[in-house]
DNA sequence: AGCACAACCGGACATGGTGTCCACTTGGCT
DNA sequence: AGCCAAGTGGACACCATGTCCGGTTGTGCT
């Protein structure tokens, strides 16, 4: 479970009991090593994500303020686990980004392992475009501007990308990985179809660049 | 004078006399249907400029207060003209921006007409990371984020490149447009540029771009 | 059960930026 | 010389931020 895209939660004092990823492990490992999450302290995290989650897709920006009233929880509380909007909506899209980062390393081709490069590329770009339908109102509220790239996920996507294009054999393959990212930007994306370009236009587009870019000379 | 990347001042009641593009006339035309700019303004627009040049060249974000501050101007004045920092940064970026689109309408080859459109769009992008090099700090200060479609000079852009994939046949040139666009939003140069890649790095790996996508079949 | 301690909660507070408003000043024009 | 609109700048009300701390609640232990 080694994986990149994860959120980084507040820490407090010495160990980090915020967020936590895992279900209880009810072993006795290390069960004692830190302290469980405290029963109030989940319901309120739930409060917090479904609060935020609804304002998220209603608009933007959303200060910690309104997730606060909305949640129905004090600001002290707000602030302890998350330092500011993005990270929550990084919270929310954790799940689902976790989701097709499993599928490249070990899903079927041509998403995962097997296919050639060019048609890995383009595949990954249709399953972005898919997830940027589905939340991009997330995105926009966790990756936007310069912060995007300070993502973990965003490492990971960089990473396959650039493995993508050794793979093909492309020079460069450090500045085309951070270019062929850059048209998946959720402004960029949302720009396109608020200009009524549908979802499956964009992804076409963008198997053709991948095509063309990555395809055997 | 029917360019398309301009300023977009304040505009106070009926006429709009604020942040005058073009030097006196002095020709009995118009010369008194708008009222001149008064020469206290004219000095403090000189003044809040050079301040706010200064302070997008050191640091971000640049608070509106910041400015005026460091102009020696008051708030309101400031507000007069500029509804924010952005619209200031424009306002300087300005000028650099039509040199650009002159040589793009009307230079030689293969920056203007004459060039096959695979040559003319990785010149482009040869002069744009230049652009971007230079003024890359007012470029983050005027153009961050989904704001950067708003501005007069992305509809420029687009249109160009646009043009070039029409010229070059290929289908799709509304989707592509943008596309294309993408690598050089200010944030994803500033990051190449970050991570130790040279200026004429990131120009060869869009040139290459351009040729793999618009080269003649 | 019941206790003690730590984790947790939430509102108050100080800070700083925003955008507007308006009484005053300045400069161009007759 | 004097008028008057354009221009100025600071005060004001508002809102979000991030921190801090007294009180509360849950958990583990006896």
């Amino acid at each position: 479970m080694a994986r990149i895209g994860g959120v980084t939660p507040r820490t407090d004092p010495p160990n980090d009991t915020a967020a936590r990823p895992r279900e209880r492990t009810d072993l006795l490992t290390d069960a004692s090593t830190r302290p469980r999450e405290r029963a109030d302290a989940a319901r309120n995290r739930e409060k917090v994500l479904a609060a935020a989650e609804r304002l998220f897709a209603e608009r933007r920006p959303v200060t910690m303020e309104e997730i606060a009233r909305a949640a129905g929880v004090g600001r002290g509380t707000l602030y302890r686990r998350y330092p500011d909007p993005a990270s929550i909506a990084l919270a929310l899209l954790d799940e689902h980004e976790r989701g097709l980062q499993e599928k490249l390393l070990r899903g079927d081709p041509p998403l995962g392992p097997g296919a050639p490069p060019a048609e890995r590329l383009a595949a990954f770009y249709d399953a972005m475009t898919e997830l940027l339908e589905r939340h991009g109102h997330l995105v926009l509220g966790a990756e936007t501007g310069a912060s995007r790239f300070a993502t973990g996920a965003y490492g990971f996507w960089r990473a396959h990308v650039r493995s993508l294009v050794v793979a093909a054999g492309v020079p460069g393959p450090d500045v085309l990985a951070d270019t062929l990212l850059a048209p998946l930007g959720p402004e960029v994306y949302d720009l396109q179809r608020r200009n009524g370009v549908p979802r499956e236009e964009v992804a076409s587009a963008l198997a053709g660049i991948a095509r063309a870019v990555l395809a055997p000379s």
